[in-house]
DNA sequence: CTATTTACGACTAAATTAGTCGGGTATATG
DNA sequence: CATATACCCGACTAATTTAGTCGTAAATAG
């Protein structure tokens, strides 16, 4: 309950890793995943992501791998969890209408204001504040 | 991601329920469960968890059923929800040891405090926050 | 050409959550 | 006492989500 997820976990490893390389070296999925002792396809997939959504770039071939192509300052960490898993909400109905108690649920407005204090911890966090 | 149980989401509507009966009614798992669309059996296997932790108080019998006996402010929902769903934390290793990654890790720190400042939300919030 | 590395979707496995069932105990009432 | 009502409790199944794997393709350095 109230778990972030393993890819997510994964991701951000790595990309404390890619903060941390020297300018315009590039890091691979391979070595990441050794040193940290992350499954190395999970990874991957989590990178892939990523670089999709232009946080890190990719280099493919020999010689290849990821760089940051982002100010760390600028990502959050709402926009960071939703690229990998989608919309962020501690209950459905803050994304999905399809709640069954939704007319009866006499929980949702005090229900929404926790959903929302939350998500402002997120907003403000950045990527440069997991990484510092 | 993120999300918290239907199972803490239909307790929290059973007791704000029962937080606004009036003084000295019970009211019934049945009534609760048909009044808001939950079923029955998941509710009521809720609310014994609550009884158990003594936040509220069952009746047997004809003309049973359940009453709150705890202070709305003194329940905090950090809490209410370990004692439905045992120990709560955004990553494994804030109650657990044994993660792969552990001795690797380079985010552990920073999750950390993103977990605390998650869990000092729940600790300051109470029932009567749900229920006001 | 070959080895390396990313890209991507489909797939399986594991874990968690949601919901059900069956048999029990207590108790008000007649 | 018999009966109906309501809580108690653990074991079970089903559904959903998360975790991890696999096969194939495409780019590129040497
Ligand atoms: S808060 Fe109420 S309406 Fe929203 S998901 Fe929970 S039960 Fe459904
Ligand atoms: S923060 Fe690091 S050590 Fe803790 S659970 Fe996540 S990966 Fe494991």
């Amino acid at each position: 309950m109230l778990k972030i997820t393993r890819k997510a976990e994964y991701a951000l490893i790595a990309l404390r890793h890619l903060n941390n390389i020297k300018d315009g070296e590039l890091a691979t999925v391979k070595e990441i995943s050794t040193q940290y002792g992350i499954p190395q396809e999970l990874l991957a997939k989590a990178l892939q992501q990523l670089a999709r959504a232009k946080l890190i770039e990719a280099t493919k071939g020999p010689y290849g791998g990821y760089k940051l192509v982002t100010d760390p300052n600028e990502i959050n960490m709402t926009k960071f969890f939703e690229i990998l898993e989608g919309p962020m909400g501690i209950m459905d109905c803050s994304f999905d209408s399809g709640c069954n108690q939704l007319n009866a649920c006499n929980i949702r407005t005090p229900i929404n204001r926790i959903n929302d204090s939350i998500r402002t911890i997120f907003d403000k966090l950045t990527l440069a504040d997991i990484t510092y």
